[in-house]
DNA sequence: AATAGATGCAACCGCCATTAA
DNA sequence: GTTAATGGCGGTTGCATCTAT
């Protein structure tokens, strides 16, 4: 069936809503209802389609909407939500009194969207990012940082510019941990509930074939290569690298923590599955190898292991992962 | 002060589900 | 059971405002 939009009526008005017109539609719900949202506009007075009026109202004019900013806990919930419902953004707003399933969308596209982006985090999947570009950013992230410690070599070198590259490694090295980490929990976690069924039951699968497989795959360029090995080689000690979760200040490292501890409040499970099938990586890996034929897992752990031999105190990452 | 780009938000569009005839 | 009408929802757009240059 094809339902003539709003538009197509006679010369309906459109747009913005005049104050005059609020106050016609308010005084007509409060006299009588809305019972009827196609004859409404007419008995109103109201040069609108129904559906119009009903955004109106629903939207904005309705007497319990709570307008201003979203408080942390407001923004937590949606979140939190978030992970088990998806955009089911009215869903979500039964669980916020006097929040729109429009204002709370429009808050997650806006607000909340960008900051879980800065924070590594997926906001569809809600798990930190392994897409190959994001990787790769955390890589010239770093990369930036060296040519910044050259910098600090020269008798020119300024405390702000110490001080952003401290920064910028942090972060970059707070996210790729985070990456890690959560891969082996995700795995970890299913193995412990019997989640993974026919799946690989390496729990470190996700964790060694991310670098194996990037700097295997042909198709990144020589500077690829080259800049994920920094990406690794620069990562200093495990306990400087931990220290950047207690030192962290007030901004996008304690947002990582918070966002993790709510995830732990939060009982629920996130709503798309933590498998590897949908990430950049597993489709990288599936160039190299078939589903059905397991990697070799001694290559796997092979090149972890030359990663680990790589860092200057590799025993941390053992312990971490072991 | 002028301008371009970024941001936030209200409103619209189109699709789907539900209900009534 | 079928069709038409309506409501509801999620995605997208357009515009006003803000910010940086």
């Amino acid at each position: 069936m094809v339902r003539s939009p709003c538009s197509y009526d006679n010369n309906l008005k459109k747009g913005p809503w005049t104050p005059e017109e609020d106050e016609k539609l308010v005084d007509h719900i409060n006299k009588h209802g809305y019972g009827n949202w196609k004859t409404l506009p007419k008995s109103a007075g109201l040069n609108r389609c129904g559906k119009s009026c009903r955004l109106r109202w629903t939207n904005y004019l309705r007497p319990d909407i709570k307008r201003g900013k979203f408080s942390q806990e407001e923004e937590r919930i949606i979140i939190n939500l978030h992970s088990v419902l998806g955009n089911k953004w009215s869903k979500i707003a039964t669980h916020l009194p006097g929040r729109t399933d429009n204002e709370i969308k429009n808050f997650w596209n806006t607000n909340i969207r960008k900051k879980l982006l800065q924070m590594g985090i997926d906001p569809t999947t809600h798990k930190p990012r392994t897409d190959l570009n994001h990787l790769l950013n955390l890589s010239q992230l770093l990369s930036t940082a060296q040519f910044g410690n050259n910098l600090m070599n020269n008798p020119l070198d300024n405390i702000a510019l110490g001080r952003l590259q401290t920064d910028t490694t942090q972060l970059a090295k707070i996210q790729l941990l985070q990456n890690l980490l959560e891969v082996i929990n995700s795995s970890t976690l299913a193995n412990n509930n019997g989640f993974l069924g026919t799946q690989n039951v390496n729990p470190f699968e996700g964790v060694v074939m991310a670098p194996a497989s990037l700097i295997s795959s042909s198709s990144l360029t020589t500077n690829d290569h080259q800049a994920f090995s920094n990406l690794w080689s620069s990562s200093k000690s495990m306990d400087e690298l931990l220290g950047c979760f207690e030192e962290q200040d007030q901004g996008v490292n304690n947002n990582v923590s918070n966002y993790n501890i709510q995830q732990d409040q939060n009982t629920l499970p996130p709503l798309v599955s933590a498998t590897h099938e949908t990430s950049s990586f597993r489709k990288m890996e599936g160039e190299h190898l078939t589903s059905s034929s397991p990697p070799d897992s001694s290559t796997i752990f092979e090149a972890w292991e030359k990663l680990m031999d790589d860092e200057t105190s590799g025993s941390y990452w053992k312990d971490i992962l072991e």
